[in-house]
DNA sequence: CCTCTAATTGCAAATGGTTCGCAATAGCGT
DNA sequence: ACGCTATTGCGAACCATTTGCAATTAGAGG
């Protein structure tokens, strides 16, 4: 079911079941954090401990699998990783629109000498539907 | 020594020998997360409390003297608020360079349907010095 | 399949950063 | 100077995350 027993094996890692069910879990949701997961993964198996559920975030990070977000709460996010991309953050509504913007900002660190490698960025504001539907704050 | 005595009294809040204290040391430093600010501020008064440090970083803010960063780190780095600006964290000499993306990044933000209010951005990668002097990690 | 062993789990307790309750202290308008 | 109220220092509480440890289990080898 996953062709992330090819990592784990590289590494002496064992696929286990709660390895599994967590990453289909962060594969089919997006921006979850920590608790969401372990709430998720529960109703699956009520067992799990939520030690384990960050043991694997960490193994899945590692293995480049998951990527950790830093959006502006004081925990973490963690998402499936795929293309590189970016976030944009409605401050009206919450929504969370991805975009890739790597080319752009490599470009712009360009401009002062700076060679990018990767990037974190959020913007916050206000999406298009948010904006029409009448003055929130400015 | 302190035109934050305006911002203060405007808002019943007293101007106390620790919060000039912090402020001055936060305005002489930059990107120090509370800790460092503790540290430096018990040099001037050892009676100094932590809550007092995390009490007044919450005012500061709130004041809009003073920003939050939320670098890579688990815990937050402060800078007093000057003009907005963005950091380029070079990942061999740690050096962070400070510049003003706001506009390059509302025109990103456009073109995506966004309506931008502010931006939080940590490029990483190799700074032109790093860069030069040889072969580090690609 | 069965065995063996190292990797993994669940649980509880420890962390590290940050916040809170409270009684004592001290700004500041009068 | 006085008094009211904001602020302080202290300890304990909090929340996200990590860790120690004994019990369980994946999976390599027979
Ligand atoms: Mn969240
Ligand atoms: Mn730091
Ligand atoms: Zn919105
Ligand atoms: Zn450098």
């Amino acid at each position: 079911m996953l062709e992330a027993s090819a990592f784990l094996r590289a590494e002496k890692k064992r696929l286990t079941p709660q390895r599994s069910l967590l990453l289909g879990i962060i594969r089919q949701h997006g921006h979850l954090d920590a608790d969401e997961i372990y709430r998720l993964a529960r109703r699956e198996n009520p067992r799990l401990s939520l030690s384990t559920v960050y043991r694997t975030l960490n193994l899945l990070k590692e293995l480049g699998l998951v990527e950790e977000l830093h959006l502006g709460e004081e925990h973490h996010h963690y998402e499936a990783k795929a293309e590189e991309h970016h976030h944009l953050v409605c401050l009206s509504c919450g929504k969370v629109i991805e975009c890739r913007l790597t080319e752009d900002l490599r470009e712009l660190g360009r401009r002062h000498g700076f060679t990018m490698v990767s990037a974190q960025v959020e913007l916050a504001g206000y999406c298009a539907d948010c904006r029409k539907q009448g003055e929130n704050d400015p």
